[in-house]
RNA sequence: GGUCCCAUCGUCUAGCGGUCAGGACACCGGCCUCUCACGCCGGUAACAGGGGUUCAAUUCCCCUUGGGAUCACCA
């Protein structure tokens, strides 16, 4: 059999964590298992439903690298297929027309809550045989006894009491058709076979199945994952900062790190932590999934986003890191040269962003010193070391790690100071900052030219203080 | 409130009757060192509670407690 999964988002919002993980999942298991995966877009409450929703999460999904096989599919587009089964429904006497008040309603569940119980519609229309009213909802009409058994993947058989449903709407006044109701006939025409959804979901499952039943349709394998939560433990929402997608992205996170530390929130793989996109696909199975819910953890992610950036080829990199550069005015393409200042980075950046921020000054003609860096490094005890090196290195034709050694000794022996306190001072010429990449390997990358013009505009700085 | 789900270090988790309860993040030491990192070595830290079942329970069952989800003409 052909495992066909799909993912389907409601265009009310962006695409947050939570939801990319169940469609990661749902991804994940079709490449795994050789199947198919379909994008659906709910968008039946065309009330709240936009274009800009829907945009941000075909932009999420692409940044995210999941693609799908079949649609996306709109639900707004598809009502004549729920016209007809929704007839069939009546035809055959699975629903009926209701014609009671919201208001009437309402009260009927506020008394039945306060009297304790479950609140939900008492079937007063359901006998009656009424006809099509312009306010009239269509009502299935739910078996009021016996049970109702979800055979979950992740959670086991969860049986529930019949009697504890009620007869739902499954079209309303307007002649829409309703959540539970579409996703049935979607999932059936679609020849969807395995439902790995949210456990939020885990409760409307009965009732979905009682459709497929009035339909005399097979059931597909559900899978209900548990819920990401915040730090608080209650659901993860805008309130617990970043949950959306794009905004990992615009924060230098990596794809693959994102979807690494998403899918190995609920899921293991015994005790492995770091996982490519291939390993994910080739070691993705639903028996791993956990069952308790997990905290959303940023401190976790950032780490793992560390590894990704430092088990990334520089050329793979440069793709992600080119944006925030250019957002920094940086004049930056793919190449050699740019491979070597990721070598540099990759080690001591957590994020695109740090990377970005520490590439800055291989990129800028004329260094700005930090204040502080000039004021302690910049001085003139450091000149004679400068002037030194300076000679040194016009006789140095290539700028090998090694042979810089060798000059750094030498300036060394001469001057009598220590590495560090040659170091730090040229740090600051180079770079402007105390903090950067090993002394060796930023004067390899950014070359003989640039050297010396920093060397020679620090020495003039340097100059231009004492007086 | 009804229904449903869940329960191992602070967090993510391994464990699938007998383990000194393992790993990762975070945290704390140390080493390395030209700065910052990386890396390496070491440390603190958990089976929610109570009953059973069993020669033996973190592991199986029940209860309690705690947390979560859900009860719409939203999805």
């Amino acid at each position: 059999m052909v495992i066909i999964t799909r993912f389907p988002p409601s265009p009310t919002g962006y695409l947050h964590v939570g939801g990319a993980r169940t469609a990661l999942f749902n991804w994940l298991y079709a490449r795994h298992m050789n199947g198919k995966f379909i994008l659906r877009i709910e968008d039946t409450d065309i009330k709240r439903s936009t274009q800009a929703s829907v945009d941000a999460i075909f932009e999420a999904l692409e940044w995210l690298e999941i693609d799908w096989d079949e649609g996306p599919f709109f639900q707004s587009r598809r009502f004549d297929i729920y016209q007809t089964y929704i007839q069939k429904f009546l035809d055959s006497g699975h629903a009926y027309y209701c014609i009671c008040s919201q208001e009437k309603i309402d009260i009927m569940r506020k008394e039945a809550m306060a009297a304790g119980g479950k609140p939900k519609y008492d079937g007063t229309c359901r006998d009656k045989g009424l006809a099509k009213t312009s306010n009239a909802v269509i009502r299935f009409r739910a078996p009021a006894t016996g049970t109702t058994i979800v055979k979950d993947i992740i959670k086991g058989s969860i049986v529930f009491q019949n009697s504890e449903q009620d007869d739902f709407i499954i079209c309303r006044s307007d002649g829409t058709p309703t959540y539970n109701f579409v996703v049935v006939v979607d999932d059936i025409t679609m020849g969807i076979n395995t439902v790995i959804r949210g456990d939020d979901h885990l409760n409307n499952t009965p009732r979905q199945i009682m459709l497929y039943n009035a339909l005399g349709s097979p059931l597909p394998a559900f899978g209900h994952v548990p819920m990401v939560l915040g730090k608080d433990r209650t659901r993860l929402s805008k309130r617990h900062g970043a949950t959306s997608v794009t905004a990992y992205r615009d924060m230098g996170y990596l794809p693959d790190a994102l979807i690494n530390y998403l899918v190995r929130l609920g899921w293991s793989y015994g005790d492995q932590e770091f996982f490519t996109r291939e390993e994910l696909i080739e070691k993705f199975t639903l028996e791993n999934i956990g069952k308790s819910p997990g905290i959303f953890d940023q401190e976790k992610l950032l780490a793992l986003n560390a590894d990704h950036i430092k088990a990334a080829s520089p050329r793979n990199l440069s793709d992600h890191l080119l944006p925030f550069l250019k957002e920094r005015g940086c004049i930056a393409e793919k190449g050699d040269f740019l491979d070597s200042v990721i070598k540099t980075l990759n080690t001591r950046s957590k994020t695109l962003i740090d990377m970005a921020d520490g590439a800055l000054f291989y990129f800028q003609e004329n260094i700005l010193y930090e204040e502080k860096a000039a004021k302690k490094f910049l001085k003139p005890v450091s000149l004679e070391a400068f002037k030194q090196l300076i000679d040194q290195l016009e006789s140095l034709d290539t700028f090998s790690e090694k042979a810089l050694e060798n000059v750094f000794k030498k300036v060394m022996d001469d001057t009598g100071l220590k590495l560090g306190k040659i170091a730090q001072p040229v740090r600051v010429a180079l770079t402007g900052k105390t903090v950067s990449p090993g002394i060796f390997e930023i004067i390899e990358v950014l070359g003989k030219k640039q050297v010396m013009s920093r060397l020679q505009n620090a020495v003039q700085f340097i100059k231009d203080s004492e007086v």
